[in-house]
DNA sequence: ACGCCCGGACGACACTTGTCTTAGGATACA
DNA sequence: TGTATCCTAAGACAAGTGTCGTCCGGGCGT
């Protein structure tokens, strides 16, 4: 039992993200990023209070997705779970319920209504074509299932 | 405000998903569509009761998403959202969440965590391919914004 | 020594989701 | 006509989410 089944529900990711843009954050400095950055919380248009970011933060611990210490004399916060663990379970959810089970759907899908730069574009047929050759390559992308490794 | 922005859980999801490919059904057709599927709707693996379909396809007709008739003597439930609605949504939210915005990122991660069979990726080139010559077609698929029109 | 402010612990409250039970009206069948 | 069926309506209830208010102990500036 690598990861407990908990979800992240979107305010907690909101909170998660601070965390890994900066790898490391009290509350206050969550709440002051967010203030900064023109989040927008409750419905009302109202930024968060002290202790919604406090309380987020909480459950987020005792779902095992960060971790505190007690530096100076405020909790210091860090993720224990990498970005690339939530997108993939993120996605993995959407694929299975709304495409069959198949990411190749989730692609052509992504394609035909969202158009891309070109330039992503590009890459993309870069990348096509690198698989054409070599298919069964699996990036350490891929690994059968480590907890986690934000920062081994 | 052509979609409220209600948010369709899973297990309404499971039985919307019974609609569309039905087209319509009473609540007892869906039960059964669901258990002669092997769905396994609550965590005991227990099959879910009649009064659950109920419920959920109440919920879903409060939200909006499906309409009912009556027909027979029971009602009769069919979807006014399309699958590409939902698929839409669910696709946006999560690459503004996860994604910065951009779903070339989105693309990328997929073709590189989630291995496709040979057929999609070609189909995949090929669209590539096509969406080169010609940037800024746009199949009736990205229509401005009509509220749903999955049979007007 | 005295307030003050910061940071943390608790817990509260409304709404959404997941699942059902049960009462009550029709229907249909013996 | 009584009874087994099927349907809808109403509501219950525990968990999970969204968002706080508040009380309390420690430092710190004066």
């Amino acid at each position: 039992m690598a990861k407990p089944p908990h979800s992240i529900p979107d305010s907690e990711l909101d909170v998660l993200k601070v965390l890994w843009d900066r790898g490391r954050a009290t509350v206050r400095e969550v709440l002051q990023t967010l203030r900064e950055a023109g989040h927008v919380g409750n419905k009302d248009g109202k930024p968060w209070s002290y202790a919604t970011v406090a309380t987020l933060l909480d459950r987020l611990e005792t779902k095992k997705v960060v971790e505190s210490d007690r530096a100076d004399q405020a909790f210091t916060y860090r993720p224990i779970v990498s970005v690339k663990d939530v997108q993939r379970r993120r996605v993995e959810s959407l694929v299975d319920k709304l495409y069959q089970g198949e990411p190749g759907l989730l692609v052509l899908h992504l394609l035909k209504s969202h158009p891309l730069d070109p330039h992503q574009a590009e890459e993309v047929r870069a990348l096509l074509e690198e698989m054409r050759e070599e298919p069964a390559s699996k990036p350490p992308e891929d690994a059968p299932r480590s907890p986690s490794d934000p920062s081994p």
